[in-house]
DNA sequence: TGTACATCAGTGAACGCGCGTTCACTGATGTAC
DNA sequence: TGTACATCAGTGAACGCGCGTTCACTGATGTAC
Protein backbone atom coordinates (compact mmCIF):
# COMPACT_ATOMS: atom_id res chain seq x y z
CA UNK A 1 0.00 0.00 0.00
CA UNK A 2 1.35 3.44 -1.35
CA UNK A 3 1.49 6.10 1.88
CA UNK A 4 1.38 9.32 2.14
CA UNK A 5 4.72 11.80 1.74
CA UNK A 6 5.62 11.94 5.60
CA UNK A 7 4.59 8.38 6.24
CA UNK A 8 7.78 6.82 5.93
CA UNK A 9 9.25 9.94 8.42
CA UNK A 10 7.09 9.81 10.50
CA UNK A 11 7.37 5.74 11.21
CA UNK A 12 11.55 6.54 11.21
CA UNK A 13 10.73 9.00 13.86
CA UNK A 14 8.20 6.68 15.97
CA UNK A 15 11.04 3.55 15.52
CA UNK A 16 13.35 6.04 17.19
CA UNK A 17 11.03 6.87 19.84
CA UNK A 18 10.51 3.43 20.56
CA UNK A 19 14.08 2.69 20.63
CA UNK A 20 15.35 5.97 22.54
CA UNK A 21 13.30 4.29 25.82
CA UNK A 22 14.32 0.58 24.90
CA UNK A 23 18.08 2.13 24.89
CA UNK A 24 17.93 3.85 28.17
CA UNK A 25 15.95 0.84 29.51
CA UNK A 26 17.36 -2.31 28.12
CA UNK A 27 20.68 -1.28 26.93
CA UNK A 28 21.76 -1.67 23.22
CA UNK A 29 22.77 -5.69 23.74
CA UNK A 30 19.26 -6.65 24.85
CA UNK A 31 17.48 -4.31 23.06
CA UNK A 32 15.72 -6.39 20.24
CA UNK A 33 15.08 -5.01 16.85
CA UNK A 34 11.77 -7.36 16.69
CA UNK A 35 10.73 -5.38 20.19
CA UNK A 36 11.33 -1.95 18.60
CA UNK A 37 9.34 -2.98 15.68
CA UNK A 38 6.20 -4.46 17.54
CA UNK A 39 6.10 -1.74 19.87
CA UNK A 40 5.73 0.83 17.20
CA UNK A 41 3.23 -1.72 16.07
CA UNK A 42 4.99 -3.01 12.77
CA UNK A 43 6.13 -6.48 11.77
CA UNK A 44 9.94 -6.74 12.61
CA UNK A 45 10.82 -7.81 8.76
CA UNK A 46 10.01 -3.93 7.74
CA UNK A 47 13.40 -2.94 10.04
CA UNK A 48 15.41 -2.57 7.29
CA UNK A 49 13.56 -0.41 5.30
CA UNK A 50 14.58 1.92 7.64
CA UNK A 51 17.57 1.18 9.37
CA UNK A 52 20.62 -0.83 7.63
CA UNK A 53 21.51 -2.52 10.96
CA UNK A 54 20.53 -2.75 14.08
CA UNK A 55 23.95 -0.78 14.74
CA UNK A 56 23.00 2.08 12.84
CA UNK A 57 19.71 2.05 14.58
CA UNK A 58 21.62 2.32 18.04
CA UNK A 59 23.98 5.27 16.94
CA UNK A 60 20.82 7.10 15.13
CA UNK A 61 19.03 6.37 18.45
CA UNK A 62 21.48 8.01 20.93
CA UNK A 63 22.58 11.03 19.12
CA UNK A 64 18.78 11.83 18.99
CA UNK A 65 18.29 11.29 22.91
CA UNK A 66 21.68 13.26 23.44
CA UNK A 67 20.02 15.90 20.55
CA UNK A 68 17.15 15.99 22.98
CA UNK A 69 18.31 15.92 26.13
CA UNK A 70 20.47 19.12 24.99
CA UNK A 71 16.75 20.45 23.53
CA UNK A 72 15.27 19.68 26.38
CA UNK A 73 18.02 21.31 29.32
CA UNK A 74 18.40 24.71 27.37
CA UNK A 75 14.41 25.06 27.52
CA UNK A 76 13.93 24.38 31.17
CA UNK A 77 17.34 26.96 32.21
CA UNK A 78 16.22 29.79 29.40
CA UNK A 79 15.99 33.11 31.35
CA UNK A 80 16.51 32.08 34.60
CA UNK A 81 20.02 33.67 36.11
CA UNK A 82 23.34 31.96 36.17
CA UNK A 83 23.63 31.12 39.00
CA UNK A 84 20.21 29.88 39.40
CA UNK A 85 20.78 27.99 36.39
CA UNK A 86 23.35 26.27 37.54
CA UNK A 87 21.88 25.06 40.44
CA UNK A 88 18.88 24.31 38.64
CA UNK A 89 20.44 21.67 36.20
CA UNK A 90 22.33 19.89 39.12
CA UNK A 91 18.98 19.22 40.88
CA UNK A 92 17.14 18.41 37.88
CA UNK A 93 20.05 16.20 37.32
CA UNK A 94 20.78 14.53 40.00
CA UNK A 95 17.61 13.69 41.03
CA UNK A 96 15.16 10.72 42.22
CA UNK A 97 12.57 11.67 39.27
CA UNK A 98 16.18 11.04 36.77
CA UNK A 99 16.66 7.91 39.26
CA UNK A 100 13.30 6.65 38.80
CA UNK A 101 12.81 7.21 35.21
CA UNK A 102 16.01 5.44 33.08
CA UNK A 103 13.86 5.33 29.53
CA UNK A 104 13.84 9.46 29.52
CA UNK A 105 16.73 10.06 31.39
CA UNK A 106 20.76 10.34 30.89
CA UNK A 107 22.60 8.07 28.24
CA UNK A 108 25.58 8.43 30.30
CA UNK A 109 23.80 7.29 33.31
CA UNK A 110 22.01 5.01 31.55
CA UNK A 111 24.80 3.62 29.44
CA UNK A 112 28.24 4.55 30.83
CA UNK A 113 29.82 1.84 31.36
CA UNK A 114 28.20 -0.16 28.91
CA UNK A 115 30.15 2.14 26.45
CA UNK A 116 33.65 0.19 26.23
CA UNK A 117 31.89 -3.01 24.52
CA UNK A 118 29.96 -1.26 21.85
CA UNK A 119 30.84 -0.67 18.19
CA UNK A 120 33.34 2.08 16.93
CA UNK A 121 30.43 4.00 15.72
CA UNK A 122 28.21 3.97 18.94
CA UNK A 123 30.91 5.10 20.67
CA UNK A 124 32.10 7.92 18.87
CA UNK A 125 28.16 9.05 18.72
CA UNK A 126 28.63 8.79 22.51
CA UNK A 127 31.74 10.65 22.59
CA UNK A 128 30.67 13.81 21.03
CA UNK A 129 27.21 13.74 22.80
CA UNK A 130 29.25 14.10 26.05
CA UNK A 131 31.64 16.69 24.63
CA UNK A 132 28.45 18.41 24.14
CA UNK A 133 27.27 18.04 27.42
CA UNK A 134 30.15 18.61 29.19
CA UNK A 135 30.14 22.21 27.21
CA UNK A 136 27.05 23.00 27.99
CA UNK A 137 28.00 22.31 31.57
CA UNK A 138 30.94 24.50 31.20
CA UNK A 139 29.21 27.28 29.61
CA UNK A 140 26.41 27.37 32.78
CA UNK A 141 29.38 27.04 35.40
CA UNK A 142 31.31 29.76 33.77
CA UNK A 143 27.79 32.02 33.76
CA UNK A 144 27.64 31.26 37.35
CA UNK A 145 31.39 33.00 37.66
CA UNK A 146 32.83 30.26 38.35
CA UNK A 147 36.52 30.27 37.92
CA UNK A 148 37.84 27.03 35.35
CA UNK A 149 34.63 26.20 34.40
CA UNK A 150 36.36 24.14 31.29
CA UNK A 151 38.39 22.21 33.30
CA UNK A 152 35.91 20.88 36.46
CA UNK A 153 32.36 20.66 34.20
CA UNK A 154 33.59 16.55 33.08
CA UNK A 155 34.36 15.84 36.56
CA UNK A 156 31.31 17.03 38.18
CA UNK A 157 29.31 15.82 34.68
CA UNK A 158 30.96 12.26 35.53
CA UNK A 159 30.34 12.81 38.95
CA UNK A 160 25.98 13.67 38.70
CA UNK A 161 26.29 10.42 36.17
CA UNK A 162 27.86 8.03 38.58
CA UNK A 163 25.52 9.03 41.70
CA UNK A 164 22.40 8.40 39.65
CA UNK A 165 23.71 5.51 38.04
CA UNK A 166 24.55 4.17 41.62
CA UNK A 167 21.92 5.58 43.27
CA UNK A 168 19.61 2.65 40.80
CA UNK A 169 21.40 0.38 42.29
CA UNK A 170 20.85 0.96 45.58
CA UNK A 171 17.68 -1.11 46.97
CA UNK A 172 17.23 0.79 49.85
CA UNK A 173 15.00 4.54 48.85
CA UNK A 174 16.25 6.36 52.12
CA UNK A 175 19.66 4.91 51.40
CA UNK A 176 19.26 6.07 47.83
CA UNK A 177 17.91 9.35 48.31
CA UNK A 178 20.79 10.18 50.72
CA UNK A 179 23.54 9.60 48.18
CA UNK A 180 21.64 11.57 46.16
CA UNK A 181 21.37 14.72 48.42
CA UNK A 182 24.74 13.80 49.44
CA UNK A 183 26.07 14.57 45.75
CA UNK A 184 23.80 17.64 45.23
CA UNK A 185 25.08 19.33 48.44
CA UNK A 186 28.79 18.47 47.75
CA UNK A 187 29.16 19.59 43.87
CA UNK A 188 27.21 22.68 45.25
CA UNK A 189 29.39 23.72 47.62
CA UNK A 190 32.08 22.91 45.14
CA UNK A 191 30.70 25.48 42.98
CA UNK A 192 29.65 27.85 45.80
CA UNK A 193 26.03 27.99 45.44
CA UNK A 194 25.20 26.63 49.17
CA UNK A 195 22.66 29.06 49.12
CA UNK A 196 20.45 28.22 46.44
CA UNK A 197 19.75 24.72 47.22
CA UNK A 198 16.47 25.04 48.41
CA UNK A 199 15.25 27.91 45.76
CA UNK A 200 16.38 25.49 43.10
CA UNK A 201 14.93 22.59 44.67
CA UNK A 202 11.55 24.14 44.32
CA UNK A 203 11.99 25.27 40.88
CA UNK A 204 11.93 21.49 39.94
CA UNK B 1 40.20 -40.04 34.91
CA UNK B 2 40.45 -39.87 38.55
CA UNK B 3 42.32 -36.53 40.12
CA UNK B 4 44.07 -35.22 43.31
CA UNK B 5 41.84 -34.18 46.53
CA UNK B 6 42.24 -30.75 45.62
CA UNK B 7 41.84 -30.55 41.49
CA UNK B 8 38.14 -29.74 41.74
CA UNK B 9 38.40 -26.97 43.71
CA UNK B 10 41.24 -25.62 41.73
CA UNK B 11 39.89 -25.87 38.62
CA UNK B 12 36.78 -23.87 40.33
CA UNK B 13 39.58 -21.22 41.19
CA UNK B 14 40.67 -20.97 38.19
CA UNK B 15 37.32 -20.60 36.77
CA UNK B 16 36.67 -17.76 39.06
CA UNK B 17 39.56 -16.38 37.73
CA UNK B 18 39.09 -16.23 34.11
CA UNK B 19 35.76 -15.55 34.95
CA UNK B 20 36.55 -12.31 37.29
CA UNK B 21 38.58 -11.09 34.05
CA UNK B 22 36.06 -11.70 31.29
CA UNK B 23 33.17 -10.27 33.51
CA UNK B 24 34.70 -6.69 33.60
CA UNK B 25 36.07 -6.72 30.18
CA UNK B 26 33.18 -7.95 28.65
CA UNK B 27 29.93 -7.69 30.96
CA UNK B 28 27.57 -9.75 32.22
CA UNK B 29 26.14 -10.28 28.72
CA UNK B 30 28.71 -10.69 26.42
CA UNK B 31 30.90 -12.88 29.25
CA UNK B 32 30.37 -16.56 27.40
CA UNK B 33 30.51 -19.87 29.16
CA UNK B 34 32.37 -21.68 26.33
CA UNK B 35 35.16 -18.78 26.44
CA UNK B 36 35.19 -19.04 30.40
CA UNK B 37 35.94 -22.29 30.12
CA UNK B 38 38.72 -22.33 26.92
CA UNK B 39 40.31 -19.76 28.51
CA UNK B 40 40.72 -21.81 31.90
CA UNK B 41 41.87 -25.30 29.20
CA UNK B 42 38.96 -26.64 29.53
CA UNK B 43 35.96 -28.09 27.15
CA UNK B 44 32.74 -26.25 27.86
CA UNK B 45 30.40 -29.04 28.68
CA UNK B 46 32.27 -29.62 32.10
CA UNK B 47 30.99 -26.03 33.45
CA UNK B 48 27.95 -27.46 34.92
CA UNK B 49 30.40 -29.44 37.46
CA UNK B 50 31.25 -26.15 38.43
CA UNK B 51 28.36 -23.71 38.59
CA UNK B 52 24.47 -24.94 38.34
CA UNK B 53 24.49 -21.88 35.88
CA UNK B 54 25.53 -19.18 34.08
CA UNK B 55 24.24 -16.96 36.34
CA UNK B 56 25.52 -18.42 39.76
CA UNK B 57 28.67 -18.07 37.75
CA UNK B 58 28.40 -14.02 37.27
CA UNK B 59 26.95 -14.02 41.31
CA UNK B 60 30.32 -16.29 42.59
CA UNK B 61 32.50 -14.46 40.22
CA UNK B 62 31.42 -10.76 41.65
CA UNK B 63 31.44 -11.47 45.18
CA UNK B 64 35.01 -12.65 44.43
CA UNK B 65 35.57 -9.68 42.67
CA UNK B 66 34.65 -7.27 45.75
CA UNK B 67 36.14 -9.49 48.34
CA UNK B 68 39.89 -9.11 46.43
CA UNK B 69 39.26 -5.10 45.94
CA UNK B 70 38.96 -5.64 49.98
CA UNK B 71 41.82 -7.40 50.39
CA UNK B 72 43.75 -5.23 48.28
CA UNK B 73 42.62 -2.30 49.54
CA UNK B 74 43.43 -3.19 52.67
CA UNK B 75 46.98 -4.35 52.07
CA UNK B 76 47.66 -0.90 50.40
CA UNK B 77 46.85 1.42 53.16
CA UNK B 78 47.80 -1.26 56.15
CA UNK B 79 50.04 1.11 58.51
CA UNK B 80 49.68 4.46 56.22
CA UNK B 81 48.41 7.56 58.55
CA UNK B 82 44.74 8.20 58.21
CA UNK B 83 44.55 11.09 55.74
CA UNK B 84 47.48 9.94 53.39
CA UNK B 85 45.79 6.58 53.62
CA UNK B 86 42.26 8.44 52.27
CA UNK B 87 44.39 10.33 49.49
CA UNK B 88 46.57 7.39 48.31
CA UNK B 89 43.12 5.26 48.11
CA UNK B 90 41.93 8.27 46.21
CA UNK B 91 44.73 8.62 43.49
CA UNK B 92 44.94 4.65 43.48
CA UNK B 93 41.15 4.58 42.06
CA UNK B 94 41.03 7.57 40.16
CA UNK B 95 43.70 7.00 38.27
CA UNK B 96 45.08 6.30 34.31
CA UNK B 97 46.21 2.75 36.06
CA UNK B 98 42.21 1.78 36.70
CA UNK B 99 41.11 3.32 33.93
CA UNK B 100 43.71 1.35 31.49
CA UNK B 101 43.19 -1.97 33.54
CA UNK B 102 39.33 -2.62 33.39
CA UNK B 103 40.08 -5.93 33.73
CA UNK B 104 41.64 -5.65 37.33
CA UNK B 105 39.34 -2.90 38.27
CA UNK B 106 36.25 -1.93 40.28
CA UNK B 107 33.32 -3.76 39.38
CA UNK B 108 31.29 -0.63 40.07
CA UNK B 109 33.18 1.30 37.35
CA UNK B 110 32.58 -1.42 34.92
CA UNK B 111 29.23 -2.43 35.78
CA UNK B 112 27.48 0.06 37.22
CA UNK B 113 25.28 1.06 34.31
CA UNK B 114 24.63 -2.57 33.84
CA UNK B 115 23.44 -3.90 36.85
CA UNK B 116 19.41 -2.59 36.40
CA UNK B 117 19.45 -5.25 33.98
CA UNK B 118 21.03 -8.48 35.76
CA UNK B 119 19.37 -10.91 38.19
CA UNK B 120 18.15 -10.49 41.49
CA UNK B 121 20.80 -12.49 42.90
CA UNK B 122 23.72 -10.26 40.90
CA UNK B 123 22.30 -7.38 41.74
CA UNK B 124 22.14 -8.02 45.26
CA UNK B 125 25.76 -9.67 45.69
CA UNK B 126 26.80 -6.38 43.90
CA UNK B 127 24.69 -4.16 46.04
CA UNK B 128 26.66 -5.79 49.38
CA UNK B 129 29.84 -5.00 47.44
CA UNK B 130 29.07 -1.76 47.48
CA UNK B 131 28.28 -1.32 51.07
CA UNK B 132 31.37 -2.72 51.74
CA UNK B 133 32.99 -0.41 49.62
CA UNK B 134 31.23 2.32 51.22
CA UNK B 135 31.82 1.59 54.68
CA UNK B 136 35.47 0.95 54.22
CA UNK B 137 35.68 4.57 52.53
CA UNK B 138 33.84 5.97 55.41
CA UNK B 139 35.66 4.42 58.12
CA UNK B 140 38.79 6.20 56.11
CA UNK B 141 37.22 9.09 56.28
CA UNK B 142 36.05 9.44 59.64
CA UNK B 143 39.93 8.23 60.25
CA UNK B 144 41.21 11.21 58.55
CA UNK B 145 38.81 13.33 61.14
CA UNK B 146 36.35 14.58 58.42
CA UNK B 147 32.75 14.93 59.59
CA UNK B 148 29.89 13.44 58.11
CA UNK B 149 31.90 10.62 56.73
CA UNK B 150 28.87 7.96 56.68
CA UNK B 151 26.56 10.66 54.80
CA UNK B 152 29.78 11.80 52.30
CA UNK B 153 31.50 8.25 51.36
CA UNK B 154 28.49 6.77 48.85
CA UNK B 155 28.41 10.33 47.00
CA UNK B 156 32.34 10.18 46.67
CA UNK B 157 32.43 6.49 45.63
CA UNK B 158 30.04 7.02 42.78
CA UNK B 159 32.03 10.18 42.19
CA UNK B 160 35.07 8.32 41.28
CA UNK B 161 33.30 5.00 39.78
CA UNK B 162 31.48 7.81 37.20
CA UNK B 163 35.32 9.51 36.45
CA UNK B 164 36.86 6.34 36.01
CA UNK B 165 33.66 5.07 33.72
CA UNK B 166 33.47 8.18 31.97
CA UNK B 167 37.58 8.43 31.92
CA UNK B 168 37.34 5.36 29.32
CA UNK B 169 34.42 6.25 26.87
CA UNK B 170 37.41 9.42 25.91
CA UNK B 171 39.13 9.24 22.97
CA UNK B 172 41.51 11.67 23.68
CA UNK B 173 44.33 10.90 26.28
CA UNK B 174 45.09 14.20 27.37
CA UNK B 175 41.09 14.78 28.15
CA UNK B 176 40.85 11.43 29.62
CA UNK B 177 43.65 12.56 31.68
CA UNK B 178 42.36 15.51 32.76
CA UNK B 179 39.04 14.37 33.82
CA UNK B 180 40.89 12.27 36.46
CA UNK B 181 43.10 15.10 37.74
CA UNK B 182 40.20 17.10 38.21
CA UNK B 183 37.90 14.76 39.78
CA UNK B 184 41.09 13.88 42.43
CA UNK B 185 41.70 17.72 43.24
CA UNK B 186 37.64 18.19 43.63
CA UNK B 187 37.45 15.47 45.99
CA UNK B 188 40.64 15.70 47.73
CA UNK B 189 39.24 19.59 48.30
CA UNK B 190 36.26 18.32 50.00
CA UNK B 191 38.03 16.18 52.27
CA UNK B 192 40.22 19.14 53.36
CA UNK B 193 43.16 17.24 51.65
CA UNK B 194 44.71 19.24 49.15
CA UNK B 195 48.15 19.44 50.59
CA UNK B 196 48.60 16.00 50.38
CA UNK B 197 47.97 15.63 46.32
CA UNK B 198 51.52 15.19 45.65
CA UNK B 199 52.89 13.23 48.57
CA UNK B 200 50.03 10.69 47.43
CA UNK B 201 50.77 10.97 43.80
CA UNK B 202 54.28 9.76 44.15
CA UNK B 203 53.09 6.95 46.32
CA UNK B 204 51.66 5.06 43.58
C1' DT C 1 48.20 -59.22 46.81
C1' DG C 2 45.08 -59.17 43.05
C1' DT C 3 40.55 -58.37 40.80
C1' DA C 4 35.92 -56.15 40.10
C1' DC C 5 33.44 -52.23 40.76
C1' DA C 6 32.36 -47.27 41.95
C1' DT C 7 33.54 -42.54 41.41
C1' DC C 8 33.42 -38.16 39.11
C1' DA C 9 35.92 -34.18 36.64
C1' DG C 10 36.01 -33.56 32.17
C1' DT C 11 34.73 -34.57 26.92
C1' DG C 12 32.25 -33.59 22.85
C1' DA C 13 28.07 -33.95 20.33
C1' DA C 14 23.50 -32.33 20.28
C1' DC C 15 19.39 -29.53 21.51
C1' DG C 16 16.54 -25.46 21.78
C1' DC C 17 15.93 -20.84 21.71
C1' DG C 18 16.51 -15.94 20.66
C1' DC C 19 17.83 -12.77 17.55
C1' DG C 20 19.73 -10.19 13.51
C1' DT C 21 19.08 -10.50 8.81
C1' DT C 22 17.14 -11.85 4.20
C1' DC C 23 13.66 -12.31 0.80
C1' DA C 24 9.61 -13.18 -2.02
C1' DC C 25 5.40 -11.15 -1.80
C1' DT C 26 1.41 -7.60 -0.96
C1' DG C 27 -1.55 -3.97 -2.30
C1' DA C 28 -3.01 0.92 -2.27
C1' DT C 29 -1.77 4.92 -4.66
C1' DG C 30 0.83 7.69 -8.14
C1' DT C 31 2.24 8.08 -12.99
C1' DA C 32 2.34 7.23 -18.05
C1' DC C 33 -0.17 6.95 -22.05
C1' DT D 1 -11.24 10.00 -18.53
C1' DG D 2 -9.86 5.40 -18.17
C1' DT D 3 -6.45 1.58 -18.07
C1' DA D 4 -1.86 -0.63 -17.35
C1' DC D 5 2.16 -0.39 -14.92
C1' DA D 6 5.60 1.15 -11.32
C1' DT D 7 6.49 2.14 -6.59
C1' DC D 8 7.74 0.94 -1.98
C1' DA D 9 6.54 0.63 3.20
C1' DG D 10 5.30 -3.16 5.31
C1' DT D 11 4.33 -8.53 5.89
C1' DG D 12 5.57 -12.97 7.46
C1' DA D 13 8.21 -17.03 6.75
C1' DA D 14 12.75 -18.69 6.78
C1' DC D 15 17.82 -18.77 7.51
C1' DG D 16 22.05 -18.89 10.13
C1' DC D 17 24.51 -18.27 14.02
C1' DG D 18 25.79 -17.94 18.88
C1' DC D 19 25.04 -19.45 23.21
C1' DG D 20 23.27 -21.66 27.53
C1' DT D 21 22.24 -26.14 28.74
C1' DT D 22 21.88 -31.31 28.59
C1' DC D 23 23.61 -35.86 28.32
C1' DA D 24 25.79 -40.26 27.29
C1' DC D 25 30.28 -41.45 27.69
C1' DT D 26 35.44 -41.70 29.24
C1' DG D 27 39.10 -43.45 31.98
C1' DA D 28 42.41 -43.05 35.82
C1' DT D 29 42.30 -43.83 40.58
C1' DG D 30 40.22 -45.23 45.06
C1' DT D 31 37.67 -48.84 47.52
C1' DA D 32 35.64 -53.40 48.61
C1' DC D 33 36.39 -58.05 48.96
Amino acid sequence: MRYTQTHREETHRKLLKVAAAALRNKGPDRLGVADVMKAAGLTHGGFYAHFKSKDALLSETLAEIFAQSQRRVGRMLEGLPPKHALATYIDFYVSTRHRDDPSNGCPITALNSDLPRQSRKFRSTFESGVNRLSDLLARLIDDARVPDAKRIAPAILAAMAGAVALSRTISDPQLSDDLLASTRAGIKARLGLTDLALASETAL
